[in-house]
Formats: C-alpha cells, structure tokens, sequence
DNA sequence: TTGTAGGCGTTATCAT
DNA sequence: ATGATAACGCCTACAA
C-alpha cells in the first residue's frame, strides 16, 4: 500500500528540485528535453496526479459546488441533482451534497461545515421550517462572505442572488384551464400551506384561471394540507383527509393538486367513492414523477423538468464564479457586480396522459 | 463583502502571533486568560471559523466520504444515500457525490477526481458497464493507495473490501416461497442479465424455492430483459417485451419480478390481457420503491432497505477510517489490517400488500 | 506566556 | 536550464 505520490518525491527520487519537477509536468519550455521526458515518465509510472486540496489550497478556490436540498427521496430533487452534476462535471467542478431534512438548523449547521472552504458556491432549495420561520440570516451571511448562491424552486425575495424557478403560476393556470376545457365546473385544489412560495404561485394560478373564466372560486373546494412535519407514515392521515374533502364537496368534478403524491391520493380516494376517472372526476397534478406514469389512469401532470432546472442553476453558479474570478483581477466596482441577479424562468409543459379527458 | 477571516488577519488586528491565536482559540492554558478572552471575542465578532481545506492539508484527510453510484434518479440509490449523509454528518463527515451513469469511463473519471485529495474513502455500487466488462482495475489501484472502499449492492469477488448487500438469494426464496405457498403453480420470473450481480443471485433464489417444493423450473418462464443500455424511452419496449412473453406463456399464475419496474410492468400487461391480480397472477416484487405503495393493486415486495444499506456503509468506512488512522501511528503491519474484510447482509423483508393472496 | 519555524502539496516569482 | 523561496491557512514542537 503506497500512498498517493507527491511532486517532493519525484523530485528526490530524480535528484531535482521540485519547481524543476512542477514545471516538467506542466511542460514549461524553461526545462529542457531530457529533463521533462525524463520527469513525465516517471510520473506516469507512478501514476502521478497533483492533490486537489494542495491546489483548492493555494488557488482559493475548489472547483466544487454544494447542493444544499431538502430532502434526496424525491424524484424531482433527485432530477435537479442530476442535471447539476451533468454541467458540473462538464465544466470540471464536483458537486457535494448537503440535506437539510426540511430542517432549519440542520440548513445552517450544513452551510456552515460547506461554507468553510470546501466550496465555492451553493445551489440550494430553502427548507420549510426554514420558510416557516422565514428567517434568512444564513443565506445573507453565506453571500455576504463572498459565497453566491443559486436559489431554485423554494425561492424567496428578501435573498438577493440568482435563482432558477418554474413557471408556476402559469403552470397552474394551464392546468386548470384544460380543466375548464374539458368541461369541469367545480375544480378543487389541493396545495400545501402558504409558505411554501411554489405552493402560494400555483394557488394563485388557480385562481387566475377560474376568474379569466369567470368562475366563482369557491374557498370549500380548496384544500391545504398542512405537511410541516410530513412523515411517511402520516401517508393514512393524508388520505383520510383528502376523503373527508371530498365527501364534504361531492359536486367536485376536476381536481388541481400541486404536488404528485396529493393527486394520486386524491385519485385514489376518488375511486374508492365509486367515482370514474376521468369520466366523472378529471385529476391533474404538478410535478412530473415517476408515479404519474405508473399510475392507473397514468396521471396528466405539469411537467417541472427538474433537470433541466438543475443545468440551469449550475450554468448561473459557475458562470458567477468565473466572472468573480475575472473582476477580482480587474477591480471592478463591487456595486456593479453584485447589483443584478437573474431570475431564470423554466416553462412547465402539460403532459396529458389519461387521468383527463 | 468581506472575505472570510483568517488567523493571520485576527493576529495582525490584535498585534500578536498567529500561533497565539491558534492556541487561544482552542483554550489551550499556555496562554494567558486575557489575551484568551480578547482573542475569542474578537474571533467571534468577526464570526472566525478555521479553514477546511487547509485543515484537511495538514491533517492528510479531509473528513469527507465520496459516494459514487450509477444513477440518482432511483428511489433505492437515493435512499441508500439518505442513509449514508445521516451517520457520515452524525459523524462529522461530509458527503461529496458522483454518478457514473452505468459507463465505465464515467465511473474512472469520476474515482480520480475524487480519489486525488478530496475524499478519504469510497461509498460505491459498480456501474452496469464495468460489471459487463469485468474491468476493476481503478478499483484495485485505488485501494493499492491507501484509499478504503465499500462495496454496495451491485458487488464482486474480486475487490477486496468491505461489503454491505442485501440477502439477495433469501429474499427471492422468501418471495417464491410465498407464491408458491398461495397456490401458485407456474411462476415466472423477469430478470436482468447475469452479469448483475444481484439479478444472478436472485435468480437463483427463484430456482431454489421452486427446487425445494419439487416444482419443474421451467426456462421458458424465464424472461431476462437486456437493460444494458436502458433509457427512460424504452419503456414501451419493455413493456412489449413481457406482453408478448405473458402471451406465449397462458399458463403464468405468479411472477416474481427482481425490480419494482419490471413487476408493475407485468401488472399492467396482466391486466391488460384481462387477467385479475391477484386472483388469476399473482406478483411480488424485489425493491420498496414509491411506486408499490400506489400501484393498483398495491404491489407486494422484498424490501431492501436502502436507507440501513447506507447508514451500515457509511459506519463500515469511517469505523475503517478511524482504526486505519489509530493503526498509522502504531505501526502495525499491513497485513494484519487489509486482510479481513467484512460482508455485512442486510435482510430483507417481505412486504405483503395486494398484489399476492 | 508568547513567538518562531516547519510542514502539509502546489505553483509562481525571482534568483542563479 | 534549474533551483530556492514564498505563499495559500492551519497546527504544533520547540525556543525564548
């Protein structure tokens, strides 16, 4: 077992010195012929690769991005992770993995450990408790350090940075617009609470589109989910909910969830009140998951193209980066650089599969 | 935007050595109570917090676990990699991820960014690729550095170290068993190709149960789908696939299936073709995914608990880490530390929900 | 009680 | 053409 080696080494073991060695390798025309061949063939023998931390170290900076995620068994942040990955790693940087569980501590614990110099810049998704509290003191610290952030999806104003969302509000308008389409006349919807910025957009796209069509929004067919602390198991609770709701408002004949669990629940009682879908009922949900497919009828969704979400928020992170790098040579005005962040809009599609008409 | 503090900085302010600060920042009782006291209030106004990378420069290990696996767009790798975060931060480690995609040359470039100083050990499942080639050499020239590995669910013999598998074979009787015990007389199974470890050990579960029970293996009910290459888009494919082979094979009354893709596949094809589940087949999957839950019928499966999966890698490693760090200073041969590896089998669990009577 | 110096591995600048 | 030195940020054995 030998350890890794290092540009100290070769040096001895070739009997030169290590600058004499570092520029070899870097093929520096300041070293002659002999020397360099000399030099590169032993390193390739021994397999000689330059340590990360060395160079993170003297270049101040580590060519890693850290993910900060709510929660990883999640289809759609699993996407977004891969399409960070994907441009990442074609631009040479690596990705660490930091996952708040929906905690606000654990956000901050996390960007702290991450914060410290393993990184260079964060792509995160706010937690809820963290929306909750709607305390934003980390992030403004983390950025005010000189570390840019790249929000996405849970987004919010008061943190000035880029940030990569979905169309959700237009999302939701063309969903329930297929809906009235189709002929529905009492839509429910089913969303999360308020805080969660997505889940507020998509409530409001509902209502646009009921009052574009001059429907009366009915507040008994909205129903909100309170899954602050949602657990696997609180899976019944959700059901027996969605039942209840929907015993209460039999006239319901389309429903609008914002998330796919709550459709295929809402599908799921629907037919267990005898109901055919989507002859008697029409269901369209957000987020386009792997149970939308797989489900019976398969779901019609609003696509939320996660990875395409993740690529974006790697191309702004990165593209920030280097520009910093470039200024920092330059000096320019810090209010120059600092002043505009993008929003990025990612359009969502209506993928429309059997659960409407 | 001020950069982040560092012990230079907070020694030139205060007029004293860096050292000094070093070691009043770590209450060390060399140094007087008052400069401790002016030290540690100015280190805290300016929020002071020691560098990592220079850390882990010093001390040759950089608290972090690389993860590489094939695709995270998987309910079962996304949950073995909750598992993995949760001990690794409970531990004091960070989480750094890599995806090889199923390629070969992706997995290697992957290893030796990773392996050059960011990481002190692996967390990796091989790639569909490398298991068709039986190409390992990165695997063995990272562990020849002093770089420990462990092994999850898609293993090999070859590689010397620490394992952590489900009982792959057990789970298949298990699951056969109970097919056959609930009256099941000609039980299909789809499977991968061989060359994945976990898809030839549970093909041999499924031939085992039915030997035990005297029942004629029937290689007709065999169907091995070719996934080498497998994309999102070939799902009608694979789905043509088992529709024609259920069509060949009338007599099929039970079909254990080694992922939950290819068991709600056959539900749909089954059901498709008229067929009552489960009343007329009956279906159990290997994988607890998402989609079981909320398959119609709910679809019974060995659970593989991917989260322990990762939560026992994750102790595997750093528990080797530790002692590998203990051992360095005590010189004890190497022999005595690299030769016994540990395989840990997690069990699986049979879950019975609709799909079986 | 405080400070100096060396080293972790690398590169860049400045001698020789 | 080659080598010595400093620096990135931190820690620590050793001096003062």
């Amino acid at each position: 077992m030998k350890r890794k080696i290092t540009l100290k080494q070769i040096a001895k073991e070739l009997d030169v010195s290590i600058s004499t060695v570092s520029k070899a390798l870097s093929n520096s025309k300041e070293i002659s012929e002999d020397t360099t061949q000399k030099i590169q063939a032993f390193a390739k023998l021994y397999n000689y690769r330059p340590n990360n931390i060395a160079l993170s170290l003297k270049n101040r900076k580590t060519k890693t991005i850290g993910i900060l995620i709510p929660e990883i068994v999640h289809h759609f942040f699993s996407t977004v992770i891969r399409g960070i990955e994907l441009v990442a790693n074609n631009r040479g940087y690596n990705v660490i993995v930091g996952l708040s569980n929906e905690s606000f501590t654990k956000e901050i614990i996390n960007m702290e450990m991450l914060a410290n110099g393993s990184i260079d810049g964060f792509i995160l998704s706010i937690s809820k408790e963290t929306l909750l509290k709607q305390d934003y003191h980390h992030f403004h610290a983390t950025i005010n350090q000189g570390m840019p952030i790249v929000l996405f999806d849970r987004v919010v104003n008061e943190v000035k940075c880029d940030k990569v969302v979905v169309d959700d509000f237009k999302g939701s308008v063309k969903a329930v617009n297929k809906l009235i389409s189709t002929g529905c006349k009492n839509i429910a919807l089913i969303t999360t609470m308020d805080y969660v910025s997505v889940g507020r957009l998509r409530t409001q796209g509902y209502l646009e589109a009921l009052q574009e069509h001059k429907m009366h929004a009915d507040s008994n067919l909205i129903l909100k989910i309170d899954d602050s602390l949602d657990v696997e198991d609180q899976l019944d609770n959700l059901e027996n909910e969605v039942e209840n709701f929907f015993k209460v408002n039999k006239k319901i004949d389309g429903v609008f969830a914002v998330n796919e669990l709550y459709a295929v629940t809402a599908m799921k009682v629907v037919r267990k009140l005898g109901l055919h879908i989507p002859n008697d009922v029409q269901v369209i949900g957000f987020t386009d998951g792997v149970l939308s497919k797989h489900a019976r009828p398969s779901l019609t969704t609003v696509s939320q193209h996660g990875q395409k979400i993740g690529e974006k928020a790697a191309d702004l992170l990165i593209d920030r980066l280097e520009r910093d790098e470039l200024e920092e040579a330059d000096y320019i005005e810090e209010s120059d650089r600092n002043e505009h962040f993008k929003t990025v809009v990612i359009e969502t599609a209506l993928i429309e599969r059997d659960s409407t008409k």
